[in-house]
DNA sequence: CAGGATCCTTTACGATACTG
DNA sequence: CAGTATCGTAAAGGATCCTG
């Protein structure tokens, strides 16, 4: 005798909302997704790679960003045997799951800037 | 004579970049996924529909969300023509586009979910 | 019912300087 | 090079009360 989906007045598909917070209370803030993207496309790169290629942010919050994501498992930090030191980032294989979505995410946002000029033709 | 893809010592994939930072510029902030994926199961709801399925969230916060995603174009605010007032919320149908990107979002949420589960019996 | 106004707390983020 | 520490600001979010 289970109750399916709804529980008294409150709602309809938990499991998606909670999964939808779950994804994106590990992927929040602003730079994750660019991190992300960056490293898709770079496969190995060090932090100045990073702070080059991900516009705009700080020595703080790249290194905070990818504390995270590390904890995550979604990256590895490789540290080199350089002088001086030198660390390499790269995607894990699990990180790597995470390529349909910012692809979409991707997708999305270049057909949203052409709506964009279409409307603003009319 | 135009360059290509790399001016400089700048980088890589600019456009998908900025395609990132567009679709995050929409859909900033801790609610508006909830409050479309709320809107892709529920078709049409109120504002008290959506205050109870979206977990958590205020009356200032629902009613500003919904108006950024109804200056996006991605949502139909219809008042009804009930006493006192009701309204409807809806998806546009170019708010529907963004359907695979939170299935997306969702999936990879369960999978997360499932995978932290994984980790905690080694 | 739908939402605006107000006040307040929190945290996210940024700039700069410094260290092994 | 790869960060950490410190400080300061701005934005995001929450609680509560109020109104047509």
């Amino acid at each position: 005798m289970k109750k399916k989906a709804v529980v008294n007045n409150t709602p309809v598909c938990q499991v998606r909302m909670q999964a939808i917070s779950d994804t994106m209370s590990v992927l929040s803030g602003k730079w994750k997704f660019h991190i992300l993207g960056t490293l898709i496309e770079g496969n190995k790169l060090g932090f100045m790679d990073l702070l080059r290629e991900v516009n705009g942010i700080g020595t703080k919050m790249l290194s905070k960003e990818l504390q995270d994501l590390e904890m995550n498992h979604l990256i590895n930090r490789n540290v080199m045997n350089t002088k001086p030191i030198t660390v390499e980032y790269s995607l894990t294989e699990y990180g790597k799951t995470l390529a349909p979505l910012i692809d979409e995410l991707a997708k999305w946002g270049v057909q949203y800037r052409q709506s964009i000029y279409g409307l603003e033709r009319d």
